[in-house]
Formats: structure tokens, sequence, C-alpha cells
DNA sequence: CTAGGGTTAG
């Protein structure tokens, strides 16, 4: 029998727990207690919980669910994901459906939320009914579950819907749209490529008096990027000096389409934003970074890491992703698995291909406590997927880690009693 | 994650 196909009987056999018949062995005992546990606590677990099973199971043990509801919109959605990830779309529908009978309904965040986690999951069918049934539901409408429908569309990359449900539903519905749902628009026509349509919009919100923020520009800066309208982008760029629409965000997008990545550009935009009363921030940072990497500055690009505590900037995952990558590409593997350890301590470590990239660098190296140590600490950081094919490489690098097999024979002897 | 933009892929 293979596993998955064990574990999905055991499910079976625990939720149909009225059969008397069934003589289970261990499975059971986790899912039966009833413990209750806080909403800060459930988003805690469920970021290291990639069992979608455990996952349902930490969701429904939060006990003041809808005391705070964008927590529990986080909390839900990542619920939704991890099931997603496992293809279980009927248990998603169930998950979400069985919502529609708590007397919270009635509230549109609430409905909202059902909206967006089916976004997430790629189930814009279901996000659209639940739109549909607010009427019968009860639910009172706004700009709240419009926005969050038309961000379903974008998702699921129903553009042509995104404009019909922008211009049908505010009439019918009585409301109108507010400044983000023309952030949603404005992002629809750039992701379809009509630019043009989408300054067209812009101009439309001055018209009617909808509050412009940078948000709106640089959607359309990026997209006029992307297309490789650079002129227009410099033309955008200027009104939006002149207008006071300029942050942080706005400048990483000038950042990142520095032609070839130019370190001096990157530098002088980044004093730039210093200049305009704006804090550079770790995406910022990061692009210097990956700039010097690029050109093989590696001292540069350390001394940018280095220097992100003193610039009140936390490194993110990219920023470790990045360093330790072009550091072993080097071959300054050393240097490499200290940065390492960092991104453990702040809980943000690199994917599997990069640290594959170490792990063999250490090895080659003959650094065989660092790369044994580091196998430790993966195999306690991610899901048994990942576990599995890090065992793969393990055995390809001759590498064995003693007190594994002592593990092993403990759970042995435990399992006996 | 917080209704909407920017997250570097080697």
């Amino acid at each position: 029998m293979s596993s998955s196909l064990a574990l999905r009987q055991a499910r079976h056999l625990s939720t149909a727990a009225t059969s008397a018949t069934t003589t289970t062995t261990t499975t059971t005992t986790t899912i039966t207690t009833p413990t209750s546990i806080s909403i800060s606590k459930a988003k805690y677990k469920l970021k290291s919980e990639h069992d979608p099973d455990k996952a349902l199971e930490i969701y429904s043990s939060v006990s003041d669910h809808y005391a705070t509801s964008l927590s529990t919109g986080y909390t839900q959605n990542f619920t939704v994901k991890r099931l997603a990830k496992a293809n279980r779309f009927d248990d998603i529908e169930n998950f979400l459906e069985s919502h529609k009978k708590d007397p919270n309904i009635i509230q549109e965040h609430f409905l909202s939320s059902l909206i967006r986690s089916y976004s997430v999951a790629g189930m814009f069918d279901h996000a659209l009914k639940t739109y549909n049934d607010m009427e019968e539901l009860g639910t009172p409408r706004s700009s709240l579950s419009f926005n969050a429908l038309l961000s379903a569309c974008v998702r699921g990359k129903k553009f042509g819907d995104v404009v019909k449900v922008f211009d049908e539903m505010p009439q019918r519905n009585g409301f109108v749209p507010d400044s983000v749902s023309y952030g949603i628009l404005i992002k629809a026509y750039c992701e379809m490529g009509d630019v043009g349509l989408a300054i067209e919009r812009l101009r439309e919100m001055e018209g009617k008096g909808v509050d412009i923020s940078s948000i709106h520009y640089t959607t359309i800066l990026h997209c006029l990027y992307v297309k490789g309208m650079v002129e227009e982008a410099e033309k955008v760029w200027n009104e939006m000096l002149e207008k006071g629409y300029t942050d942080v965000g706005a400048y990483n997008v000038r950042i990142m389409n520095v032609p070839g990545g130019d370190v001096e550009c990157v530098k002088g935009l980044i004093e730039e934003m210093g200049n305009d009363g704006l804090k550079p921030d770790a995406i910022s940072y990061n692009y210097l970074m990956t700039s010097y990497c690029k050109r093989e500055m590696l001292d540069e690009a350390k001394k940018v890491y280095d220097d992100l505590e003193i610039n009140k900037c936390k490194p993110n995952a990219a920023t470790f992703r990045t360093l330790i990558f072009y550091l072993c590409k080097k071959g300054r593997y050393v240097i490499a698995h200290k940065v390492f350890k960092q991104s453990v301590e702040a809980h943000k470590i690199p994917d599997f291909d990069t640290l594959k990239i170490l792990v063999e660098g250490l090895v080659k190296k003959s650094k065989m406590k660092e790369a044994k140590g580091m196998i430790r600490t993966i195999k306690k950081k991610f899901p048994p997927t990942v576990v599995k094919a890090w065992e793969k490489i393990q055995q390809e690098l001759g590498i064995v880690i003693a007190d594994e097999d002592d593990n092993k024979k403990r759970v042995m002897e435990l399992r006996k009693m």
C-alpha cells in the first residue's frame, strides 16, 4: 500500500469514528484531542505546517475565530493554500461552503474572505458564485466584496470579466468603485497589455475625484518598463515627481529597470530616494547587492548585506538566496555557510537548489561537519517531500549522520509501548 | 496575509 493511500484511509477512519468495527491503531489519537488555541498561536503553527489535514485541524481548533476577522482571513487563506497544493478542491469547497451557514455570513468582510480564499485556490467560479449568493445570504454589498471579486478576476486572468464586472456591478448594486477598485482595474489593463486604457482610467479617476495614490502610478510605470516603453515611463515618472506620488515601491520599480543593472545607477537612485525623504528598504538594497554579485564583486555585495542592519533593514529570503548562490558560484563556501546559518536564525532558509550547491561545495572542501550540520537543520525545517530529496543527496555524498539511527530506534521503542 | 503596485531566477 502506498503511503498516501494509507494516509487517506487513516483520515477516512478517523472521521468515521462511529463505525463500531474500527479497531484502528495510533492515527486517531491526534485528531480527537479537543484542544483550543488562540488565533496568534494558530498563525504561528500554520507557518511551519505543510500537511493540509493538520492545517485544517489547527484552523478548527481556534477558539476566538470570529473576534478578529483579519487574522481569521489569514489563517483561512493559509489552510486553503495547503489544501490547494494537495489538489484537494472538494475539501476546499466543503470547508469554505460550511462557512456560509455561520451567522457571521451577513458580515461583508466575513463573506469577502471566502471570495479571497476561493481566489487563491484558483476556484474563480466558486468565488463568483459566492459573490452572486449575497442577496440570498442576506449580506449587504459595498466595494469591499466587489474588490475581492475584482481581485479574483485578475488572479484568475479573467481580464474581460474585470472590465465587465467593473462597469456593471456598482450601478446594479448601488455603490461606487473606490480607489482600490480602480487600482485592481488598472492592474488588469496592464496585465492585458493595454497600458493606454490603464492611463485612461487614471484620468477618469482624476475626473471623478477618486483618490489617486502612488500605487496606481507605480502599476502603470512598471507596465511601461515591461513593454520597453522607456520614454513614456520617464514621462510618467516625472509626473509622479511633480505631483508627489513617489514612494519606496515606485523607486524600486525604477531601480529594477536600470539598464544592465549598472551599479552606479542603482547607487544613484538609492541616494535620490534619501534626498526625496524616503528610506530605501531591503528590496532596494537587494537590487544593489545583486548588481555587485553579477559583476563578481562579492566583497562589495557582502558589504551591502553586512550594512543592512546599519541601514535599518532586515534581510529577506531573496537576500539570503542571492548572496549564498553567488558566494558558492565563486567557491566561497565557508562564508556562504556563515550566511546560511544567519538565514536559519532569521527563519528565511533558501530554496532546495541553492542549498544543494552549498552542501556539495562544503563536501568538496572537506567541511564534513558543516555539511552534516546543514542537512540536520534542513531536515527539521522542510516538509517530508523535500526531506526525501535531501536523503538522496546525503546518500550520494556519503554523509552519515550518527544520531539519526538512534532517533529511529527511539521511535521504534515508543511505538511498541 | 492585512482590499490595490514593486520581491532580483543565477
